[in-house]
DNA sequence: GCAAGTTCTGGAAACGTTACCAGTATCGTT
DNA sequence: AACGATACTGGTAACGTTTCCAGAACTTGC
């Protein structure tokens, strides 16, 4: 493997010019810049990232830690954020983790050992206390997820999301003015701080600015976003309880696909004796029969808002700042207006 | 940030001997190894990859070269690779390729930069010459693909995959045997020594086993695996061409997934009037009205098979090898029998 | 009691880079 | 003509490990 000895010799320059050439350095002739680089060329000369990283005590990549890759929007929003990241020179490492692991000590600990220059969350909840925050050393940017408990100063950490809590309110508001008001929530376990707690929020927001009180028997609840067989069961459970529900607001629309599945095998029909309204817009969502209403998330914007943010917070280019992103109503067949 | 010479003066011994203790060597009693472990713990000491990296020339990574990563199948297997990976305590870096791009070259390149320990091909084709693969100085295993083509000896490469051919074969088979004669394949493009080719292989055997001309006028094709809309159209196009076929074999199940509405939109019923089956079996085509008829690839299996295999291989514990998987018929309500 | 192991330990040279410091040549000012 | 500034270059000490070599302290066998 040729180093950069070997290319300083070629050129019969000193080690350290050729480092300036390899750094875009100003500080060297065009003469000399030409000649190694025709030599970097000749003698396929690729630096040792290690050295590099070890003299420069940190690394170049960035860790993505999910919770939940299982779930089709997070797939499509690894993919944007991967494409933005090494676009940019850098490079993205994925971690999963399970619900039960604490994300920000794991995130600590891999920053420390594998010298990342910054985390991207994606998924979970971040209920965190600014000294636990503390913890991480580098920066980091919450990715469809946004702290709104107030625990946090907005100084204090990044963020990119839709406004959950909103973007489920309007979705029930939507079946209030259809004329719905015996509505399900399908929604998973893990209400602690997190995206679920949020669309369920803005469920009994609706219910609340529509004078209906909140029935806990409406309530379908799975330990995980995407596990379909447990969807499944919660959703035909709600119904053996609560057969006169008309409509079913799915926190996300791999849990409506399975709850139409099972309003279906429940002798149910979509949408005529039951709407289901979703939120995050997959594309497939649009190829369902019927094809499912939903509030779409833009999937592209924010992933290139995570890459963008996190990459200028690396590069000292920008503070800590939310962006939260707008759904966009895509109607489908899954829902219905109901006569009085 | 505390380091090795730190520990080795903190315990009165030699950095070497610390060295040793963190990389299991015998050469060091019982005594000063726990001394040298407990200075670890109590000074929260963690070993710096880079210079690790470095003296060893090489890095923990094994990259993981995906094309068409929205595929949800892919997304699946790259979750058990992921937990597999780590699991045995090395890291993943994900790797997205246009279909465009040259993977070899792309992964050759990478792992020198990079100094990766190993690599996995996951989608794409793969008809390179020894010479070409000669290239890539460190193992690889090709994921969910296997070298049929006779051009590479099978010491030269590892694999894992279900048997694409025959699985295709199998489907059309069965659609044959319930009658059906008129059966249009839906695929993609990229029929250049790939999964799609061998599928595609698998439905013109079925074809000619039954004495069926094989007609160009009965195949969709589409540049993408997922690119729902193409998919879609393409279906459509070929419905308005040949309004007659009774059965569609498509070579993913989101294709299949795409090809269901399409029949639907065009005032076709599935399973009425058309039969559909695909391959993949995708959680999520269980809860689709109808449920696909699909054939399972073992996705944990082979997911284990290609982490297994490619760390077996970079710590010099196997041979080359090409495992096959089996593929399990999920019968669902996408298939009928046609009545004489 | 001495040579020939064995078991453990320390010292120091690598690994390939960057960053700093010191220097030389060239140039424009006064 | 002398001066400081500017543009460029070379030498070398880090960065934190591993690995090799040499040696010390013990055993063992005769």
């Amino acid at each position: 493997m040729t180093n950069i000895k070997d290319i300083a010799r070629y050129c019969g320059v000193a080690v350290s010019t050729v480092s300036r050439v390899l750094n875009d350095h100003p500080d060297v002739s065009d003469e000399t810049r030409e000649k190694v680089q025709r030599a970097i060329e000749e003698l396929h000369y690729i630096p040792n990232n290690s050295a590099r990283n070890l003299v420069k005590t940190t690394s170049d990549t960035i860790a993505l830690l999910v919770k939940g890759v299982n779930n089709p929007f997070f797939s499509r929003l690894i993919k944007v954020i991967e494409r933005e990241i090494t676009a940019r020179g850098y490079s993205l490492e994925l971690h999963q983790m399970d619900t039960s692991e604490d994300e920000l000590r794991i995130g600590a600990q891999l920053a420390n050992e594998r010298k990342l220059i910054g985390i991207l969350f994606l998924g979970g909840r971040f209920n965190y206390t600014a000294e636990e925050i503390a913890l991480i050393n580098v920066p980091f940017v919450l990715c469809t997820y946004t702290n709104t408990f107030g625990s946090l100063d907005s100084a204090a950490y990044s963020s990119v999301a839709i406004d959950d809590r909103q973007a489920a309110r309007f979705a029930v508001d939507m079946l209030f003015s259809l004329g719905h008001r015996k509505i399900a929530i399908l929604a998973d376990d893990q209400t602690d701080k997190s995206i679920s707690e949020l669309r369920f929020q803005g469920y009994k927001d609706a219910l609340a600015a529509h004078g209906v009180a909140f029935d806990a028997n409406l309530v379908a609840c799975t330990r995980s976003f995407s596990d379909m067989r447990a969807i499944y069961r919660a959703t035909k459970d709600l119904l053996a309880r609560e057969s006169s529900i008309t409509a079913i607001f799915a926190i996300a629309d791999v849990m409506a696909i399975a709850a139409i599945k099972a309003l279906s095998d429940s002798g149910k029909c979509v949408p005529d004796d039951c709407s289901v309204v979703a939120i995050d817009g997959l594309d497939l969502s649009e190829y369902l029969l019927p094809t499912l209403t939903t509030l779409v998330q833009p999937v592209e914007e924010i992933g290139i808002a995570c890459a963008g943010t996190i990459i200028d917070l690396i590069e000292g280019k920008g503070e800590n700042r939310q962006y939260t992103f707008e759904t966009i109503l895509r109607e489908g067949g899954s829902v219905r207006k109901l006569e009085a």
